[in-house]
DNA sequence: TTCCTATAGGCAAACGTTTGCCGTGCTAGA
DNA sequence: TCTAGCACGGCAAACGTTTGCCTATAGGAA
């Protein structure tokens, strides 16, 4: 069942049907009353490859992820794709998992299906593997780390916001042995956030002594090898700031086998706000960065871009500003609490 | 830059070009090469959507699921993808949230798309929407529920293997009083996890006491109350089996909260095997339902329905087994410890 | 040398839309 | 009543491929 079918039973050329089915407002409205009745009745619904090739616009963006099971993701993606569709555009997802050949494939595929935008999530893109959509013109979103071109936008996190806050905060709980567990310092976002906890330090009078910045790897495994690591010095750190939750949760798995009781004897603090954050016993305080407004802007970006009727220069830049969430994996430094003679905060009793 | 300007170049008309291009075997591997050439040297890249118009195969799959930002549904979207792309495919992603409004959009871009094939992994699905699909005669592959219908497939999960085997786990760690938690009754996968429970229950003679059945919701929250009702009881239940791994979460951090240590002073077991139960303290042990193998099992079934010629009365049907996988979350019942005089396993000290 | 056969490659139609352009018919003004 | 202008709808081209069908050429057999 093709259009002509439909203007052939609502006694029409397929040029008023496809009008009418695209409301272009000059067609009579009784025509497209009949049009639009034989649509229903025959359920008709438009073949978008047909549409595509003629009107030159697949609607379609594409999303590049490391990988979708990290729990950091799967809010990106809900909320992408739920703005594409209000949007009419459906979007193209790939996890890549780091892997070059996959991420080539997945450009291949993108470009060949002739996608409007590519937003990249993954942190740590092959540059070399851009060249095909650069040069084919795509609109571009990064996030934090890419060239500032023509069509290329950029999404820039605000760490040091939240993570002054986290220091702020650990500083307020009397903290001052306040560790740090990196993540990868390959990754540009790593070392922004590494250094924002430096400057946060330093900014308070707070000795961010190299002892106590251990280099992570931003998996749950890295957060338990850092926090033995941090554990064995003769100088124990009271808090630990990670560079990302599932370091964070390592630290609190370590913690618990090795028989330290959090917050009571460690305080943590992670970053991203994964939902898994929420879950985890105790629920663990942390830097929010939202991945909803991520992706918000992110979406934005795009369509902007593709909109622009004039390139601009270059693309556009939109910040993210980060959060600290209190939840209950920090407290009062033990040696405090102690003098105050209770815990800082009382367990709920149902 | 399209195929008659690489068949130009090449000199050759678009046909040849056409068949070097698709690897047909009958053109010369001299023009082939001479084609091939400029094709890499231009960086051309064929338009999906022509190719998919005139073969009259988009080369696409649709996969809706209820909320990707549930923690059971990542790793089928990652695997289901992968295996995709392998085999040339692309896939439509919608996550519905439940929302008729929303599965009713899906399905419709899904179908405008022209999907070669639907895997439906939302677990209540309207019926009515997917009568579209139907009379389109789109391959359907649904887990668990599903009518039988030609190029319609099923795939049944075996609950009972799994489940039997937590019950007999925990009898074996001398439990007796075993609760139940079961899901939303509404739908019918819980029916089918209760149910195996209390099979697994009666045949080595325990008792399956409906004062040791309470509803849940298949959320956290909805875990946390019903270990409350549990624990309010006089005669407490001293493990808790749990119709999904959400629930179980919740058991824990209402534990948690009310000063009782898992595994010490109850055993929870979950279902499922979502990611979130190796990271939760103390990890999980819960039935495993491969999240891979469905995602497998599904991607196999839509694709064999496609490559079908003469379509069977009806679509084929599969097995996942369920396993349970041992963590720490289950220990021997507290009487029998003391008895035993100690616990059942030693916290590793680093 | 001639004729037949096999085979590689080209021509053009087809896929299902959108849209530029043109013609027709109606309205309104003189 | 005639003409100018306008609005609406239809014709057909175009989008970028694949593929059925036909032709031309080469090679082998007689």
């Amino acid at each position: 069942m093709d259009i002509r079918e439909i203007a052939k039973r609502a006694k029409v050329s397929t040029a008023t049907a496809s009008r009418a089915i695209n409301r272009v407002p000059t067609v009579n409205p009784q025509l497209a009353k009949r049009v639009w009745s034989v649509v229903e009745e025959l359920g008709y619904y438009p073949n978008t490859q047909a549409r595509a090739l003629v009107s030159g616009r697949s609607r379609i963006f594409g999303l590049i992820v490391s990988e979708i099971t990290n729990p950091f993701f799967p809010e990106i993606v809900q909320v992408f794709e739920r703005i594409a569709v209000q949007h009419d555009y459906e979007i193209l997802l790939t996890s890549t998992g780091n892997d070059p050949k996959r991420m080539e494939s997945s450009v291949r595929r993108m470009i060949e299906r002739r996608v409007e935008g590519v937003a990249i999530m993954t942190f740590g893109m092959e540059e070399v593997l851009l060249e095909d959509l650069k040069l084919r013109k795509v609109p571009l979103v990064f996030v934090d780390v890419g060239p500032l071109r023509a069509r290329v936008s950029n999404i820039r996190i605000d760490y040091l916001h939240g993570i002054r806050q986290a220091v702020q905060h650990l500083a307020a709980l009397r903290h001052e042995k306040i560790a740090f567990i990196t993540g990868p310092r390959r990754i540009k976002s790593a070392r922004a956030r590494e250094h924002a906890y430096l400057h946060s330090m330093l900014e308070i009078g707070l000795p961010a002594d190299s002892a106590f910045i251990v280099e992570g790897d931003h998996t749950m495994e890295g957060g338990m090898a850092a926090c033995a690591l941090l554990l064995s010095k003769p100088d124990r750190p009271t808090a630990v700031l990670c560079s990302n939750d599932m370091t964070a949760i390592g630290v609190m798995r370590k913690s618990y086998e090795v028989g330290i009781t959090i917050p009571r004897d460690l305080s943590v603090v992670g970053f991203d706000d994964i939902r898994l954050a929420q879950f985890v016993l105790p629920p663990l305080t942390t830097v929010q960065m939202s991945q909803s407004e991520l992706a918000r802007l992110a979406f934005h970006a795009l369509l902007t871009e593709v909109e622009r009727e004039t390139p601009a220069p270059e693309g556009s830049e939109y910040t993210l500003k980060t959060n600290l969430v209190l939840r209950e994996s920090t407290s009062l430094v033990a040696s405090a609490a102690k003098r105050s003679g209770g815990k800082r905060r009382e367990i709920p009793s149902s």
